[in-house]
DNA sequence: GCTGCAAGAATGTGATCACATTTACGACGC
DNA sequence: GCGTCGTAAATGTGATCACATTCTTGCAGC
């Protein structure tokens, strides 16, 4: 069993009915699991998945998990082979220059959204993310890499939906979800204590909501990130 | 009957089994056609849809209806209403907004990645975007909305297929399936003579191997394409 | 005309099944 | 060890069904 496959596996198996309030369709609740699990980088570039081993993993019928697969295929986060088999987005150099440009492109942008809020909004957030940075920066410390990926992302996306741009979170949810896989070759290379970001940056610029520093937080935080991912050598 | 759901009914039952070639799968060409569809702007926002007319439309199952709905809805082109029932996309001012800014953001330098190829295989995009081009002239000149859409769409994205770049052809067709029905109230109050592109400015660029001309073309283009949403008054 | 209610129809969802194709594996021969 | 073949298992897919929830429509009362 694989570590990917065993994280998966410590989730109790999806609970179907709640009767109380309407409960979330096991379809959503699948697609969730394996979104969480695919930017964190539990999944490495070109592994097979399948729908009957995906249902039996989360205790449901093949629909749900179906279902999940055709999102996350439509989202670039699972390929299917020319022999309709379904494996993990591959990754290539190329696209690692695709997505890189694209982040920058958007992600920037996105971030100087959330900026439009009042002091009190901002600050809250900015308190937000500077309690999840915390957890990353101990995660960090100890070598955690789930944990890492787990709160890095965390920290992005607590950012980009206090944006309330529904449209450009979107693409950037598709561009992490591509993202993921190359994200678990690098930290399997290079661990976690030799990645920067700025985090930090961010947050100050949040608190005193300046956008063009608020841009050159994000901007430079993914440079880093993508530049980790090319020196950690993809071929 | 509406004249959406007429278009669509022109076409024949999908074919199922081919049984020469592996067949193209049921739910893959109910997706292209549906987003097809929506591209082009033959449904209003907000307009209902379900599994089941979907299959009696195209004459398959409920399944494959299921599959091409969910990846439509991945990619912003459908939503599910709190009680789960499934609507075109709704549109907004603020929504309209983002994809302005976001199709600003990722065309331009979609377009200049199908610059890299040698002069000969500029000169037939070049080509096949003016035979395009000529087409959707005479669908304004005809007033015929339906052309319009479809060639105007068809130039676009046979210069973004150009370019060989996935991950960007990705978002942008999200953006172009959301930004879809926007167009359909457009050329419902404005007409089709009135609208105006760049596109010959585009092909001039792609010959010249111009990349700065091409990205202004594009960006002009869009805005201009943007501006006319935003006349024909969303409220 | 408006409101509330009941009944029937419509709907998304999850389960199950069968089919055509692909993959995995063991046996055999070189 | 490698290649080939045959068999069984795995896989995506489309079909069908049933269930819980929502929507529609007709009727009665005010």
């Amino acid at each position: 069993m694989t570590l990917a496959k065993a994280m998966l596996m410590t989730a109790p198996a999806i609970q179907k009915k709640a009767r109380t309030t309407r409960p979330v369709a096991v379809h959503e609740e699948v697609y969730q699991r394996l979104r969480h699990a695919i930017i964190s980088g539990q999944f490495e570039p070109g592994r097979s998945l399948s729908v009957r081993s995906l249902a039996a993993e989360f205790g449901v019928s093949a629909m749900p998990a179906r279902e999940a697969i055709r999102q996350l295929a439509a989202l670039g986060a699972l390929e299917f082979t020319p022999t309709r088999r379904v494996t993990i987005a591959r990754m290539s150099k190329s696209k690692l220059d695709e997505l890189c440009e694209a982040r920058l492109a958007l992600e920037p942008a996105l971030a100087v959204r959330a900026l439009k809020g009042k002091g009190a909004a901002r600050e809250k957030l900015a308190a937000e993310l500077v309690r999840i940075d915390a957890l990353l920066d101990e995660a960090i410390k100890r070598g955690d890499s789930a944990d890492y990926a787990k709160f890095n992302s965390e920290f992005h996306f607590k950012l980009y939906e206090a944006a309330n741009a529904p449209v450009y979170l979107g693409l950037v949810e598709s561009l992490w979800l591509q993202t993921g896989p190359f994200m678990r070759v690098v930290i399997g290379r290079v661990g976690t204590s030799s990645l920067v970001d700025q985090h930090q940056e961010a947050v100050r610029a949040i608190r005193a909501g300046n956008a063009v520093k608020l841009e050159a937080a994000i901007r430079d935080d993914i440079k880093e990130g993508m530049t980790n991912i090319a020196r950690a050598d993809l071929s």
